[in-house]
RNA sequence: GCGGAUGUAGCUCAGUUGGCAGAGCACCUGGUUGUGGCCCAGGGGGUCGAGAGUUCAAUCCUCUUCAUUCGCCCCA
């Protein structure tokens, strides 16, 4: 292993990829500005506590995902495996719930989770984040779902499926929990796969989730949390779900969906892929009420969700359009040229054209095989009886004319005939 | 943390029951051409991922290790 190497999980984003991140970007700031979302950039390193206070100590993501180390004081400091905890942090430390009643903020950047990177999955990952603050009404959450098929929908994607379902509250989420784990441990624990076995006691509803044959069967009458949520969660899903159908958005039901984070209750979503292999979730989300206090914050609901850049960077991939087409590349076939190059490149800047010079002086053919790489809409050639006569040879790459003109007018010269360079 | 696949030229990959290392593309030089794209000729490039073992001889067989990748787990 050299130290001149990347990390395991963690990539370089040249321009294909760059630009896509930058794509997802532009439209989450128009898309969600729209709704009266506002920007926040939190930092990337918190105390250990903030994450294992609000993710949960049970969860995986806690327990053996997380970059946690020391500073220099003995602290222990964590990189953020998501958003959510720090614009939590952001949001009470910086007194939000006294200066408006309801606040909406997007966030993105990247992510750390220590786990095996595959398709769709890197340890240094990037998430766009969104969060609603201060709205417990059901209409909140069926906009925030809304927002984001909107948004996915102006990404230009297509075949992604939503899921929903409820995972009850404080009040009820309990006997739910004992009805589950009643109706499991009547089973035959040795027919369950072992995964599951293990299950039944870190997180018995993640049960309900495994894709096992043998266990879908073995709990294809299991309790199921929309039946026994109380009476004010099942309003509030039933409400959710009316707008979500009235505003014609397709979705579907699943009993079974689990969020791996502790803080989640009633209304929860996933957006899923089947094209983008293995690792298909592409976005996730629920509400929090509760969590903000349970950090020392005052009592506010929230609702939010988090979406995967990568994966959906996945999807969008052959859908770039074309890169923007440099005006000018200036190839020499003096050694002294480039020099006269430099200055001539940056009066062409300043008249408001693009371009590269070619430092090297090489043969004309490969300096020409140069310029139709680079795609530029004209070739300046400089050097031999041109550069004596002060001149520059202007060819249009796309027809193949050519004419001369001196140096000095060349910028004014290109600038008056912006069509023509 | 667990399993499968793969590491050979800048890129995509061939290859040998173990015997001097290959192709296409790219790059460079020259020719042809309308000063670049097509065509022709030539050329530079590789400790065959790393380390150990077996052997007269290992890119090939054995072991170890590192990396990449797909899946499990988990998550977005």
């Amino acid at each position: 292993m050299s130290t001149l190497q990347s990390i395991k999980g963690f990539a370089d984003l040249f321009e294909s990829q760059s630009t896509l991140f930058t794509q997802m970007e532009d439209t989450a700031r128009r898309v969600f500005g729209a709704f009266g979302y506002k920007e926040l950039r939190i930092p990337i390193l918190e105390y250990t506590e903030l994450f294992s206070r609000s993710i949960g100590t049970e969860t995986d993501v806690v327990q053996k995902e997380m970059y946690t180390f020391p500073d220099r004081k003995g602290r222990s400091l964590t990189m953020r495996p998501e958003a959510t905890a720090g614009i939590m942090r952001a949001y009470i430390e910086n007194n939000c719930s006294a200066r408006e009643a309801v606040s909406k903020l997007v966030s993105f950047g990247p992510m750390f989770r220590y786990e095996r990177p595959q398709k769709g999955r890197m340890r240094q990952f990037h998430q766009l984040d969104c969060e609603c603050l201060g709205a417990h009404e059901p209409q909140a959450d069926a906009e925030i779902i809304i927002m984001l098929m909107y948004f996915l929908k102006e990404l230009g994607l297509t075949g992604l499926s939503l899921e929903l379902n409820t995972l009850g509250c404080r009040a009820c989420r309990p006997a739910y929990h004992a009805a589950l784990e009643t109706f499991l441990s009547n089973l035959e624990s040795a027919a369950l796969c072992e995964d599951c076995r293990r299950r039944l006691a870190t997180n018995p509803l993640r049960v309900l989730d495994c894709k096992e044959a043998g266990c879908r069967t073995l709990t294809a009458h299991a309790p199921l949390i929309r039946d026994h949520v109380c009476a004010d969660c099942t309003t509030h899903f039933d409400t959710v779900l009316d707008i979500i159908v009235v505003a014609n958005i397709p979705h579907t039901l699943n009993p079974r969906l689990v969020r791996g984070l502790d803080y989640y209750m009633r209304t929860t979503f996933e957006v899923v892929s089947t094209t983008i292999g293995a690792q298909g979730s592409v976005a996730g989300g629920g509400r929090y009420d509760g969590l903000i206090s349970q950090l020392g914050g005052p009592n506010v609901p929230g609702i939010g969700f988090a979406c995967g850049m990568e994966r959906l960077a996945l999807m969008m991939a052959e859908n770039t359009s074309a890169l923007p087409r440099p005006d000018f590349y200036i190839a020499s076939l003096d050694p002294a040229a480039p020099t006269v190059a430099l200055t001539i490149a940056q009066a062409l800047r300043e008249a408001g054209f693009s371009g590269e010079i070619s430092f090297q002086s090489k043969s004309l053919k490969s300096q020409m095989r140069q310029a139709s790489k680079n795609n530029a809409r004209f070739c300046l050639l400089l050097g031999g009886d041109e550069l004596v006569a002060n001149s520059v040879v202007i060819k249009n790459m796309d027809t193949g004319e050519q004419i001369v003109q001196s140096q000095q007018a060349l910028a004014v010269w290109a600038k008056e005939n912006r069509g023509v360079l």
